[in-house]
DNA sequence: GAACAGATGGACCGATCAGTTCACTTTGTC
DNA sequence: GACAAAGTGAACTGATCGGTCCATCTGTTC
């Protein structure tokens, strides 16, 4: 099942929306930067917003996906693996071309929470939320929900302290805090 | 002293930035949400950019201002208002209006480290930064700059998770996980 | 009341926006 | 080799973008 022509487009107008924004890649550039025509696009998805929603989904896939196999590849207990989120964001953080979370700036340049591409986002940050809790659950948490979202802000906070750029070592910072809150939820390693 | 007209602008530019975005909000709209006409805004600023860039330093002022006054209301003792900054952000989050940080959305739609409203935005973060490491000093903490590091990704988490909303009370977990943070850090109180 | 400075609305600039249309070429299938 | 499906570039729509220009109006000072 090689990939198709549409799906070659979406991930092509990820990156060129991860790169340049939403409302700042025009479909203009958006053609001549995928290599597919406007026409053909416009055969594909019916707006630019459905595009868009496309090239979430896809992010939403690749970004869960890649981090449940890589957390497993780096620790092989539920523990291990929640301090591990934050070894994740380092590497993440350090890759050439990082520019923040997708879906942070999807829900900045889309505000309003009734929009779809606001709620999509959304829906994807709940989703990792269920991860972490499932992982707090398998290392014994009494609370794994609280848990879960305590290291969900952190792993917020660092994202966009990475972003902003005003601190050297955000995921470090938000490791160190990590393991002080798995340590007073879950009693010392 | 009362407002100049260029001042009235700027605070009319900022609240119409805030609600509906920076690259979305153009100049005719922009001109007909302040009542001044673009001949004179232009007049006052040479570009979009630099009009931007003065709205973002009265936000920096009247934010970093009333937090700094809203927490000494709140608590009386460094320790207190380090914890009292998580009150603080409930009361913001539970506004009316609310939308997320200016800043951060602001670094989402000018990515670019080296954009003068990025550079601008970044600071903003550094210089909360700074106040929450002067409250850990005064507060005893041995590694000041370590805890105020933590408790900003634990700020910064809230404030996107607040806005995506996929979360009840944001800023209630952050204050939880900033009561472990500091126990962990100043011992228990 | 004449002179002047600041502010006004509105027309205008070229560029770009999202999206459409059309005539044409490429591609895979039977 | 015929035929349909898919993809193509380029021109085009009306709207909006950031920014400029100009004629007019308003308020102050002498």
């Amino acid at each position: 099942m090689r990939p198709t022509k549409r799906d070659e487009l979406v991930a092509k107008a990820l990156s060129a929306f991860y790169r340049t924004g939403f409302q700042a890649t025009g479909m203009d550039r958006l053609a001549a930067e995928t290599g597919v025509s406007k026409t053909s696009i416009y055969k594909h998805f019916r707006t630019k917003e459905e595009l868009i929603l496309a090239a979430l989904r896809l992010r939403d896939e690749q970004f869960r996906n890649f981090r449940t196999r890589r957390l497993e590849a780096l620790a092989d207990t539920p523990r291990g693996q929640l301090l591990a989120i934050f070894d994740l964001l380092g590497e993440w953080f350090r890759q050439d071309g990082f520019r923040g979370c997708m879906f942070i700036k999807a829900s900045a340049e889309y505000q309003e929470p009734e929009h779809p591409i606001h709620a999509q986002s959304a829906e994807h940050k709940r989703l990792l939320f269920v991860h972490v809790r499932k992982l707090a659950e398998q290392a014994g948490a009494p609370d794994p929900a609280a848990l879960a979202r305590a290291l969900m802000l952190l792993e917020e906070g660092a994202i966009v302290t990475a972003h902003l750029g005003y601190a050297p070592d955000p995921a470090g910072d938000a490791k160190a805090a990590a393991r002080v809150l798995i340590a007073a939820a879950l009693g010392p390693s």
